[in-house]
DNA sequence: GCCGTTTTCGGCCCGACTGTTTTCAGTCG
């Protein structure tokens, strides 16, 4: 799986690549398109694309002869000759300033042309520097959001997406898990704490000898650049910039290198107080007597918890948020986990702007074993997918049809409102109770007051028929802000109206995000963990949702898709 | 560049918002 999908997943960025640089050079906006459709469904599609022939590359939707082509002589050569060709007249600074938030093609295209900028540096250096004031269609306003867009890139500081750590990691522990002599290999960090974004990659193994793991360590494909290589620990580069470590451990000394390497760092700190005050000395090594100096445990994380007088803490939880004193009290809570998930509350199809059928989509998710599975494809006041009643209606017996091929698979017909800045959504009640689900998110005027923005959900989930708000604070990682609302509020709103707040699990959104979870469950709302894919693949994303709700502490029964059909429903009616 | 119970051309995702203009270009969802 991993290795598939890091197949398409190579193409997607080609073609994406392709579409962005044609889009600098001014090309024929319909062909720009044409390739951004083909990057994401080549990217949502279920099989390696590297396996398919011609003509089955072809059936792909939105590959022809050409991208076929491309795509073949990829696989053939490494290398795309027309994409070559436009990379050596825009260099890839130019595309880079695309990430910034309000500059797209057209302006990037323009900087490059009349300043020569060519990258996000010299783009704030030419704002400080005034340089941009001559600059048709530049004013000051233009040049503020380019420096907040910055602002907001830099925040992430270099970190990189959670899903993007994960597969990294996925990768290199299989590789390394069967290199002989390790016994054990598994990623820690901030990864295995599902933090949004991860700085470094950590990854820990056992041997009795570190040698050959640090071999083929360095020696992965993915390696640009050792940076350090010693017998415990071996830091690279990947080709993308990335940083892992690896550090191999004696597996007598395994317990207590996970805890060490898992983190976080405050937390270690009040387990090594623990350790200090029990007379006891904590390191990556293992749990020693103070005084004699003598090995207490160290085999496994469990022990070492013990003999501080502590369960095991899910890793999730150790962010000195209050859990070494809940662990103390007996009060962890019981997490919520992936195999409690019995179906998912907020999916697309190509219907609208996904690249997955419906058959498809169902068909995979009979395949993951779920109960249920909500189709939700946005509604009409979302111009870009003109949507009417009419396709909904048909959309609506078309899921009708395949269930009858998944007994076991309930189909649960939705749409993903748009909340208006008023507060309304896309369709009156009668047809809204038609539904077996509706989720309402907001997908416009996001920079409305706070005083406004709080009404304005408050108003969506007074509507009998908003089962649950999608990615309720809208942010996007490093691209876009929260909303500015009265959180707090709106916690109390969803609570007392029966509205469930959803745990977006797009790696980009992570909404709601561990604090705010934190936040919210104290007014006893109840939550859906969604993944929101727009394909077949982008279902496996409900893992960082599941792993962003259990660094909000959140328990299966407060997490309404993991309940009975028959409790969801009576949820759903929302007391109609 | 893709696609076709419109089949080899002529459409294709469209409306709103923002900031810049002085009638509109660029970006976004």
């Amino acid at each position: 799986m991993g290795n598939m999908a890091r197949r398409n997943d190579e193409v997607e960025a080609l073609l994406q690549e392709y579409a962005d640089l044609l889009s600098i050079t001014g090309g024929d906006a319909f062909k720009v398109r044409a390739y951004e459709r083909a990057a994401r469904a080549v990217g949502g599609h279920h099989e390696d694309v590297s396996t398919l022939d011609a003509k089955r590359l072809r059936a792909v939707p939105g590959v022809g002869r050409s991208i076929a082509d491309k795509v073949a002589e990829y696989f053939r050569t490494g290398t795309i000759r027309s994409l070559e060709e436009v990379r050596a007249r825009i260099p890839a600074g130019v595309r880079e300033l695309m990430a910034i938030p309000t500059l797209g093609p057209r302006k990037a295209a323009l900087l490059y042309h009349d300043l020569g900028i060519s990258s996000v540096e010299e783009l704030v250096d030419a704002i400080h520097e005034e340089r941009l004031r001559d600059l048709k269609g530049f004013g000051p306003k233009t040049e503020e959001n380019i420096l907040h867009g910055v602002a907001l890139l830099r925040q992430a500081g270099g970190r990189v997406p959670l899903d993007d750590a994960w597969e990294l990691a996925a990768e290199i522990v299989a590789e390394l898990s069967g290199v002989s002599g390790c016994l054990r290999c598994v990623h820690a960090g901030s990864l295995r704490r599902f933090r949004e974004t991860i700085g470094d990659l950590d990854i820990l193994a056992a041997a009795d000898d570190s040698a050959p793991l640090m071999d083929a360590f360095t020696r992965l494909p993915l390696v640009a650049e050792v940076i350090a290589r010693g017998a415990k620990k071996t830091s690279v580069r990947t080709t993308k910039g990335f940083q892992v470590d690896l550090r191999v451990v004696p597996v007598q000394a395994w317990g207590a290198a996970l805890q060490y390497f898992t983190g976080s760092k405050e937390h270690n700190v009040r387990i090594r107080e623990r350790a200090v005050h029990a007379g006891l000395k904590l390191s990556e090594y293992g749990l020693f007597d103070a005084e004699s100096g003598e090995l207490v445990v160290s085999e496994t994380e469990e022990e070492v918890y013990a003999r501080l007088g502590l369960p095991w803490i899910p890793p999730p939880l150790r962010e000195d948020r209050g859990e070494v004193e809940a662990a103390l009290r007996g009060e962890l809570p019981e997490l919520v986990t992936e195999e409690d998930i019995r179906g998912d509350l907020h999916t697309h199809t190509d219907l609208t702007d996904g690249v997955s059928t419906l058959e498809d989509m169902v068909g995979a998710a009979a395949g993951r074993g779920h109960e249920y599975f909500a189709v939700t494809d946005h509604a009409p006041n979302l111009p870009m997918v003109r949507m009417s009643d009419e396709k909904m209606l048909a959309q609506r017996e078309r899921l009708r049809a395949v269930a009858g091929e998944y007994p076991a698979l309930t189909l649960l017909h939705g749409t993903e409102l748009n909340i208006d800045p008023e507060g309304e959504v896309d369709w009156p009640e009668d047809f809204l109770a038609t539904f077996d689900v509706c989720v309402a998110s907001i997908h416009s005027h996001f920079t409305l007051s706070g005083k406004d923005t709080t009404r304005r959900l408050l108003r969506a989930c007074e509507n009998p028929c908003v089962n649950i708000i999608g990615h309720p604070t809208t942010r996007l990682l490093g691209r876009r802000d929260a909303i500015d609302a009265d959180l707090g509020e709106v916690f109390r709103a969803c609570a007392r109206t029966g509205t469930a707040l959803e745990i977006n699990s797009a790696p980009d959104r992570l909404d709601l995000r561990d604090e705010d979870i934190l936040h919210a469950r104290r007014y006893g709302v109840k939550f859906a963990i969604n993944t929101d894919a727009h394909s077949v693949r982008s279902l496996d994303v409900l893992r960082y949702g599941v792993g962003t709700a259990q660094r909000g502490w959140l328990t299966a029964d407060e997490v309404i898709n993991t309940w009975p059909l028959g409790r969801l429903r009576e949820f759903l009616r929302k007391g109609r």
